[in-house]
DNA sequence: GTCCAGGGCCTAC
DNA sequence: GTAGGCCATGGA
């Protein structure tokens, strides 16, 4: 585990220790483990900051609509509106519709759905579909998102020119199979990109990044 | 008022 | 195949 993006983890570890992401819960879920509710916030959270997802998971919870036959058996004007707070209200609340369906389906076999199974889902993209995989059933796949790309592509691994699949397999080709270290190493990027990499360029922040002539540094110094 | 958030689908070209 | 529009709320 010696390869740019490993060291890369180790950094961003060392300086924000560990973020606590589902299972555990951080912040706004403690002790959250059931897979069907961390599916449910994996397309609340969809384009939407994590607040807003968690305030319309706790709604979905006082309205007692946390299981797929309760939303199932709800109207989609009263799902929807118990959603609101994470916007995209209309497109999520059939998201969570169709995911139920199928959530239905596999909780009868008793096993976790597959990538395919779950890119099937309209509404249920690579990101989506790797997350549930990822945090609510402990499958070691990478969660490629918009902050990986950004990041990444500034430390030179030009990510925002490949396609999703692509960049997963790098991440996955230089890190070890380790469903830990991806359920870690991704919410440190989400983490990093929030705080900093927004408002200071990372190669300020980030030995490693320097070291690797950060074409973020080199583009702003023209 | 503007931008962005733990995306994905559809359409036009 | 890919760029652009659309979905929509709430906080900074």
């Amino acid at each position: 585990m010696d390869s740019l993006i490993s060291r890369i983890y180790t950094i961003l570890l060392e300086s924000y220790g560990p973020q606590g992401w589902w299972p555990l819960g951080g912040a706004y879920f403690p002790q959250q483990e059931d897979p069907f509710e961390i599916t449910v916030g994996a397309i609340l959270t969809q384009n939407t900051s994590w607040k807003n997802a968690s305030i319309a998971i706790e709604e979905l919870r006082k309205k007692g609509l946390l299981s797929a036959d309760r939303i199932l058996a709800t109207s989609h004007e009263e799902l929807a509106c118990a959603i609101r707070s994470s916007g995209y209200y209309n497109q999520k609340a059939n998201r969570l519709k169709r995911m139920c369906r199928f959530f239905n389906h596999t909780a009868r076999r008793r096993i976790a759905p597959t990538r395919e199974e779950l890119l099937a889902i309209r509404g249920i993209g690579p990101e989506t579909a790797d997350s549930i995989l990822l945090y609510a059933y402990h499958i070691p796949v990478f969660v490629i998102d918009a902050y990986t790309r950004r990041i990444f592509s500034r430390v030179g691994l030009a990510l925002e020119n490949m396609s999703y699949d692509e960049a997963q397999e790098l991440f996955m080709q230089n890190l070890p199979l380790d469903e830990g270290l991806f359920n870690e190493y991704h919410a440190l990027i989400v983490r990093h990109g929030k705080d900093v990499c927004r408002k200071v360029p990372l190669c300020t922040y980030c030995v490693v990044a320097q070291e690797n002539m950060c074409t973020y540094e080199k583009e702003s110094s023209r």
